[in-house]
DNA sequence: CATGTGGTTAACAATTTGATAATATTGGAA
DNA sequence: TTCCAATATTATCAAATTGTTAACCACATG
């Protein structure tokens, strides 16, 4: 689940903008920019970006507002979202936190600054993924590339193992279809309707253990 | 699940450690302080606070310092550390950052704002949390799409879930059978009139227990 | 170049769900 | 109480969803 992270930028300062994207790019990031409120909005819903940066004063939607739009919706809940804006205004800035926010970035920015803090942002976040998911026998070792079941290993071929961490990685939870495909295939791949379930056979059969739970209608849990 | 959350607050300055203490305290945390580097690592061990905040600049061991020391032991792998400091030298917050912090904030404190923003690390902290709701011996797990009533699991299909999701959302509420057609069905579908009866009645006699309430010629409420 | 693996899809089987029709029952107005 | 409309119940069936298998293609590997 290590897979690049994707951040949308939202400025209407070309400039800006540029600065960002240049940095972030050079750190490795995927970066998606937008102009205005309404184009982050479109752009954060094509793409489903990991961290969006949002310039507070926009012509239009100014920041504050599309986040605001965005946490209404369930797919941007737990996205990391970060204001960015000149004004040294407290009443912004607090209402800017209050409003669901990680993180307040002023400016003038310091691009080096911005690149530390992005990192840390992502740094907490991965905290809950370790890289080692243990639930009873099963051990799921995300870096190697393992399954180890009751002391034996068992290989899973790529898509399976990404599919089966993604549904470790929080026992119990009901991963949507949609989640799913976001989460192992991306946003651009499309693939059949059937192809999940013949991953999720695959790694039923390897493992030879009742473990993934189907929620008719809805999606896939991990179990016990 | 929303314990008192403990903040640790390190600085050389009483005046800045005791406005920083009144405001969080107001905010309803606990508040421990420590005067210098060594201190804050003591009462970092005796408290396990669930955020540290610490000045840069501190006789003996510098904040930097602290942070690397505590980051070392599993114990504070995963606690929340800020940097405070009146440099904008770029080096040291970025040094900071990379250190393992989460934040960086600038003097001169803005007391609101830090608050704002130790709220904000919170709230990101308790995203793992999930949406259950309680009431009495029944619980209803969203994310895991699963009825608990006095500790056993029953399973519901997805719409009856859903229907019994929506009244429990709002105990004693009466929900109109208009309403409820168009929160679980969506205002496109057009179901017929005893639709709605059969779901109800499949979910009494799944729960087996009396907490769908009929309002003959209104429509449906949940009670206990 | 033959072989194997991974990933996807098509085709069909198996299963579950949800809607409806038909019928019984209930609550309350007249 | 009587009667009627609203609701409960039950069985049934069509549609939606998922499971399973085999076939196919791309690609790497020896």
């Amino acid at each position: 689940m290590s897979s690049i992270k994707k951040i949308l930028i939202a400025d209407d300062e070309p400039d800006i903008l540029e600065i960002i994207q240049f940095n972030l790019q050079a750190e490795g990031y995927e970066v998606i920019t937008a102009k205005n409120g309404d184009e982050a909005i479109d752009q954060a819903k094509k793409h489903l970006p990991d961290l969006i940066i949002l310039d507070i004063m926009m012509p239009g939607k100014n920041g504050i507002d599309v986040c605001n739009i965005l946490r209404m919706q369930p797919s941007f809940k737990e996205t990391l979202i970060v204001f960015l804006s000149a004004l040294s205004d407290e009443g912004t800035e607090i209402r800017g936190l209050e409003t669901g926010a990680d993180d307040y970035i002023t400016k003038p920015i310091r691009p080096k600054i911005l690149v530390s803090k992005v990192n840390a942002l992502f740094r907490r976040l991965n905290k809950e993924g370790n890289d080692i998911l243990q639930h009873g026998d099963l051990k799921i070792d995300r870096e190697k590339y393992i399954i180890n079941y009751q002391g034996n290993d068992i290989i899973l071929a790529r898509k399976e193992f990404e599919l089966l961490a993604l549904l470790a990685s929080r026992p119990g939870k009901v991963f949507l279809r949609n989640e799913i495909l976001n989460q192992v295939w991306g946003t651009e791949v499309i693939v059949g309707d059937r192809t999940i379930d013949v991953h999720i056979r695959k790694i039923r059969q390897k493992l030879n253990l009742d473990c993934i739970t189907t929620v008719k209608g809805v999606g896939y849990k991990f179990e016990l």
